[in-house]
DNA sequence: AAAATTGTTTGACAAAGGTCAAGCTGTAAA
DNA sequence: TTTACAGCTTGACCTTTGTCAAACAATTTT
């Protein structure tokens, strides 16, 4: 099992040598599913790269609910921001979900190769900005806008992914819900209304898109790309017809 | 009007020589209240170095909603982050909150002037990931918590920043209401409540905190800092004995 | 100082989501 | 196959927050 974790943008201006360099320091490791890598609040002295399976990085409320803040796919590093932080701390616990491979790499050894090489601090930088855009993405999905707006851009990001409109939700609906910061029934009754209103078909965890440009307006893109505010669509945004509780019908 | 843009974490570690450079692509300028700076959407070549007033940072929804992202002070710069970007496009709009000067600068010429310098690009990595840290609460605030907890934690803030229990609110309530993510209605009924409570006193924009035990539990410190979640404590978060709507009394 | 504007508070009400409890379904173990 | 368990769905109900409208206050303009 030889992998180049040049395949990971943070990596990919390595040289040869620093390859060598950082994979010293480093550590593989398999993680059953939902076995735990770090916790809120834990001491940061290592970054990481998943190779295989799911990674959720999470928050923990005190009630004990759980806000995924973000899945992380194989091929993408996490946790590398902190590196540039005087007492480092987790700010997220972390954890497989499924079964998962992660390497894990040692934050003082990649500073030093980071300080020989500017290009490879260029990357990072990219990376961290990405991340923080994200992140603002997440903080709008989450004032601005309804649980349905919500569900309804996860469903058209998933559906661009697969490049189909017919497709296999990436999670448990579970895991799905808390990732869009809701309750499951919640996330079941959207579904639920969606389909009365022929919106898509549902079996299990296959979603089949049945109106698109209705799924789309529901989602309310506009305002994320920052095109015209109010649309002509007879449909407008939250107070839709789309009735979460319809009273004893 | 010699201003050493040193003062600024992100230049602290330029050469006269350095400063001398970055100044030459820069632009200084003044902005009357609620003057625009950019927009959501708009191409970014350019970070800005806030010198005085306050520059808010937000977004609109398509219903015409802002929810403010950040309040940047005096000293702070921001913007910098997208500088990584292929095609920066600014996440968010800026305009002054009250008069405000600013220094804007060219990312091109800075990006050369980081390309010499791996001891800035240090410093350029250490704030993005400390504002990566603070959107990560900031998301953590929206989801895991209510109005009345993002409300007490604001106060504390405060009251921390100042050091003392009498403080002036930072800007109008409206503002603080929309930095928040609620509406000014739900601002004024939460002080409201607050006041009757005897855990503050307030008088127009002047708050004087009364027991701040009891503010502290509100806040829900704990999650923030990954303490304890159940403390022994007669008020236990949201459905405090606060009672938001108590219907006709 | 009076008028106009803008920001804040209050009340009655509506809506979106959360909570709790019960029933259902599908997979996995026995 | 039956059993068991976790995950999903549904219904009834409750809480929080938003909405709308009106009153009030505080500034600013004239």
């Amino acid at each position: 099992m030889n992998i180049d974790i040049r395949m990971a943008h943070l990596f990919s201006a390595l040289s040869d040598d620093q390859v060598r360099q950082v994979m010293e320091s480093s550590h593989t490791g398999t993680l059953k599913d939902g076995e735990s890598l770090f916790e809120t609040g834990d001491e940061a002295n290592r970054f990481f790269l998943v190779i295989g399976g799911q990674i959720k990085l999470f928050r923990v409320s005190s009630n004990g609910d759980q806000k995924i803040i973000d899945i992380i796919q194989p091929g993408n590093t996490f946790a590398e921001a902190l590196m540039f932080m005087e007492h480092p701390i987790y700010p997220v616990s972390a954890e497989a979900l499924g079964p998962a491979r992660v390497i894990s790499f040692d934050n003082r050894r990649f500073l030093q190769i980071l300080s020989e090489s500017i290009d490879v601090c260029f990357r990072i930088m990219g990376t961290m900005s990405q991340r923080l855009r994200g992140l603002i993405k997440e903080i709008d999905d989450l004032t601005l806008q309804s649980a349905t707006t919500r569900m309804c851009a996860m469903l058209l990001r998933r559906m661009e992914d697969v490049g189909a409109k017919q497709f296999t939700l990436p999670a448990a609906k579970g895991v799905l819900a808390a990732r869009l910061s809701m309750k499951p029934e919640t996330f079941s009754r959207i579904l639920q209304n969606l389909s009365t209103q022929n919106i898509l078909k549902t079996k299990s965890n296959e979603i089949q898109v049945l109106d698109e440009d209705l799924l789309r307006s529901l989602a309310h893109l506009e305002s994320i790309y920052g095109l015209e505010p109010e649309k002509p669509c007879a449909l407008k945004g939250n107070n839709v017809s789309i009735d979460l509780n319809q009273k004893t019908g």
